[in-house]
DNA sequence: GCAGTTCGTTACCATCGGTAATACCCAGTC
DNA sequence: GACTGGGTATTACCGATGGTAACGAACTGC
């Protein structure tokens, strides 16, 4: 209860949701993403009933809080597929932001995409944020952005469109996973895995010779 | 109740548990993700404790599930991998069989990958199937089964090993986030996505034009 | 001083995952 | 044929959660 009453009504209805979201964050955080409505709540310093007020349902609280971590994840990301540089190094670059991102802050990341898993091991009962949906939403919004981008910059005939959207969900499906994999395992500097997955983008796999005895991938 | 008792007895542990999980499919197919303990122990005719006794918890009774439904998908890949055709023509087959089948079994693929969502829109409170992990072994499953067959097929040089699984993750996660959205939208027939892919993993983005106006993507 | 409205809280419900205590049935034994 | 023992399924229950209705307190306009 760090705020009195007099504070709460200073505030608009818009700052008090950002406060009720940086509290959200704190517990999901703290707790993982099995955070109960309850721990939030009191956490903010206020009861469940004015969550449901101001988010309708765990899910909305979810998506709000999806949405201001993908928002700023965007944001990164779009600042380096603008970068005044060659083609590779701006793939790189936005490769290289998107590890780095989830790199620094494993908890958001798990948080955003894996939602049922406890980040601390003593959680107790693993009752997950029972979301609508999950990771879906985030990797659909980071495809289409790439989509667009890819889209008004290159050049690829008449299917561009259709193209480029495939292309766009790919390149981000690629890059999730590779980077999920990488998260879990550190199999690699990151800057290793930039460059093989951008090699992978430059058509490395079908330069790439046989093995010896066999007929090839 | 269609089973007597005396069936019961009859029915090995091994068979009982394959029953079990046929059931839990036929729920899980029927009512969604969010299908309860107490739904599935029902439409097998018994009870939860019996559930539970064969595997552990909710998780484990998913995890089973997933496994039989990933062993499925993995043998078809394995075809596709295997068949006795130049390369590109094996990545298309491939990714086509992987599409088909997440086009021909919807449910079951949502279950693997989306598990909170609801199959039918009316399906009350969306409580969730709150899994331990939801899709990731799935992927994950896929991504080292394909780095071990790059690996073993293809010469990379000295870091073969450690390309092959970056490679591995990260195609699969393309084709499954490509395959996720084309599901949801179905902007184009299967033959050309799978093309479009094709065509990503053959270089095609690092090689086309820039647009006119711009430095290029 | 008083009525109405807004905001917050307490108390509660339904449901779920998971488990202990209980009744049950069958095989072997006297 | 009655009785006991071991494994099995059932009932009944617990704790926690998401979500909501009924209640109460404070501010506002008159």
């Amino acid at each position: 209860m760090g705020t009195t009453r007099q504070e709460d009504r200073t505030s608009s209805t818009a700052q008090r949701r950002r406060e009720l979201l940086e509290a959200a964050d704190r517990v999901v955080l703290r707790e993982g993403p099995g955070a109960s409505m309850n721990a939030i709540a009191a956490e903010a310093g206020i009861t469940k009933p004015i969550l449901y007020r101001h988010f309708g349902d765990k899910g909305g609280l979810y998506r709000a809080l999806a949405v201001r971590h993908t928002d700023a994840l965007l944001a990164s990301l779009r600042a380096a597929l603008d970068a005044p540089r060659d083609r590779r190094e701006r793939v790189e670059a936005t490769l290289d932001t998107y590890l780095a991102a989830i790199e620094d802050h494993p908890q958001v990341y798990r948080f955003l995409m894996h939602p049922a898993e406890n980040s601390d091991g003593a959680a107790g009962n693993d009752r997950g944020f029972d979301v609508g949906q999950h990771s879906a939403p985030l990797l659909r919004r980071l495809g289409e952005e790439l989509a667009k981008v890819i889209a008004e910059r290159l050049d690829l005939g008449p299917e561009s469109e259709e193209l480029a959207r495939v292309w766009g969900h790919g390149i981000v499906g690629m890059m999730h996973a590779a980077g999920d994999w990488w998260l879990r395992e550190r199999p690699c500097e990151r800057k290793q895995l930039v460059t093989h997955l951008a090699d992978l983008l430059w058509g490395r796999l079908a330069a790439a010779g046989d093995r010896v005895g066999g007929p090839g991938f």
